[in-house]
DNA sequence: TTTTAGCACTCATCAGATAAGAGTGCTAAC
DNA sequence: GTTAGCACTCTTATCTGATGAGTGCTAAAA
């Protein structure tokens, strides 16, 4: 079932099939290639290949006479082997340029805005996994005085995520105690991740601070939930309506379904954090991912990272008549360009304190 | 044209008209009403009335041979006059209840959270305009050092909301410089909207802070911009997808130019912003926004404040056909309770720094 | 043996026709 | 002022036949 099992004429003409397909969104007949590619061969010609191909599994009939469309496994072939890589236009890259020059800002929200500027320059929806907050070290602590009701504790991770959360106390405490305290939590739990961080850590802190005992024990508890409390890991999407301008997605019915699903998002975080490490670009196509909502869908992935640190997720979501090309050209630039950002922005520090 | 002109009989028979389009979504004829409910009148007589209420610009005709269909000004009469007060059940109760026991945590994310839980409860789409930056004042500003190249500027407002603002450093400062620019900061801005913070204030914080010169005057800078950059309000919207249950948008092109309009954020952000102060729920219904794209579509809002001052909007998104008694109902309670957990959370002291 | 022309066949789609049904407006009687 | 009755309008659903795209098969050509 390799690739040489095919034989060039017939890959040449699944490649031709598949192209045509995935602009026209029409089921494409024999009479089409014959005429729109010059293979020298008549549509009757074609029309066996055709008629081969499907059994081979990588062409489907939608209807008798109807023209071949490309099954899953047609699509998986293409992908892997016959699709020629899209050189990206200047435009392409101008916009991505463009897009790329952002002001630095906390890594979420940058995030978030990569993910708009991806699904706009593809047209399709994008979804992007911020890095894991539990996988994430501690860079540093902070607890800052708000009013005599409230503190707040911020945590800055290598992973460039800032998160803060207000906790509440019964009596005013002092600034040289917070910053103290500030420390004191900075020498113990820095470098840790949030997942090593447990109850005997902050024990361990609570001995060391032998005064004032019975104002940090509740304090030490709210930072301790705090911390364990803050990996909500939220997903960005982006683009979801354009979902709705592909010809495949005109049955309401159908588009409902496939919105519904992105917005619940919890598929999604599966999809995207099990997407396999490995490779750099990941696709899924059509049922090749685990949800039936998604079955007429491909999803693209991109891991990208600090270093060598991979911290998180892009992906990209069309039919499964994607432009495959495209879209994997344009997200290995982004990619590229984003980590490289992330690098410049957090890199050069991020081994210590 | 007020209410009295109408008359009892054509008022019951109009809110008649209307509950039941509401419910039904189908136009309704006269048949329906004199079979449904028992006015003592035959379908002949309805017919007169109905008639009449077209002829007065309450009701519609979507053709010769349909029923009625109430207009926006007939649903106009019917929120401000003619609709019974939706009575919230125990189950309705139970689940903003539910929904409320959050736990407290930084604003943005809990409005989001509230956001939801509308959207979920109505199975309308729910929008959240979240306090704006710029009319809040500084209750807390905080700088944290990162690493030797980055230190977070933190800003507490006292509308609850804390944003942070990575600023890049050419040198490490040592934490006591840090710790004295932060109060300096805190006694010059303390109080200060962010509206207030301009150039020559902050000339007036480096005046005072003759020291380090040339590595405060950089630093001054990014803070100066990171304030001003500050203020992006961002909506968050909720239930999106709802819209696609109503059959007034199983026309897939009516749905995409709605979805799109809220994906956009920008024109609901205007209506959000431009709602009236005076009332404390405000309506618009169908055309009465100014956009096209909403033009079949209603709007209820609500303020949501912390003790007396007003912070934000929630507004509930449905075709003008929508339940608008039983959304006021809701909208009413929920802001009631929204605006008790913020004036706990944050209200005892948001006059003092 | 491979390729091609020709032809019968299938099936989706579209336009037009028809029937059914809902609801109105009007008129005349109550 | 109210109601019954009826003709009329208009939508919707269903059926029909025509059209056209595309196939599969067969037999002839290369």
């Amino acid at each position: 079932m390799t690739i040489v099992d095919l034989g060039e004429r017939k890959r040449r003409i699944l490649q031709a099939i598949i192209d045509d397909y995935i602009t026209t969104a029409d089921p494409v007949g024999s009479r089409t290639i014959a005429k729109k590619h010059d293979f020298g061969l008549s549509s009757a010609t074609i029309r066996n290949e055709m008629a081969d191909l499907e059994e081979m599994g990588y062409l489907e009939q939608p209807h008798t006479s109807a023209g071949r469309i490309p099954s899953d496994r047609g699509y998986r072939l293409y992908v892997d082997h016959l699709m020629d890589r899209y050189k990206l236009t200047v435009t392409d890259i101008k916009a991505i340029r463009h897009a790329l020059e952002l002001k630095m800002q906390e890594l979420d929200r940058l995030i978030q805005q990569y993910s708009k500027v991806i699904s706009k320059l593809t047209h399709y929806t994008t979804v992007v996994l911020p890095p894991q907050m539990k996988q994430s070290s501690i860079k540093q602590l902070q607890l800052v005085p708000v009013d005599s009701h409230h503190i707040l504790l911020i945590i800055v991770t290598n992973t460039g995520i800032v998160k803060n959360k207000a906790i509440r106390i019964s009596q005013k405490l002092s600034a040289d105690f917070l910053i103290s305290l500030s420390s004191l939590l900075n020498d113990k739990l820095q470098g840790l991740t949030i997942q090593e961080i447990n109850l005997p850590k902050i024990q361990e802190i609570r001995n060391e601070m032998h005064s004032n005992e019975e104002i940090l024990m509740p304090i030490l508890g709210f930072i301790s939930d705090a911390i364990s409390d803050i990996d909500s890991r939220d997903i960005f999407l982006g683009g979801t309506t354009n979902i709705l301008d592909f010809p495949e997605y005109n049955d309401i019915e159908k588009a409902r379904e496939l919105l519904r699903f992105l917005e619940k998002k919890k598929g999604l975080y599966k999809l995207l954090s099990d997407a396999q490490m490995d490779n750099h670009i990941n696709i899924l196509i059509g049922e090749e991912n685990e949800f039936l909502e998604m079955k007429d869908c491909s999803i693209i992935m991109s891991k990208y990272s600090i270093g060598e640190r991979i911290v998180g997720t892009i992906g990209i979501i069309g039919p499964t008549r994607m432009e495959y090309s495209k879209v994997v050209s344009s997200l290995e630039y982004l990619t590229r360009h984003i980590n490289q950002a992330l690098l410049q922005f957090l890199g050069n520090d991020s081994g210590d304190g």
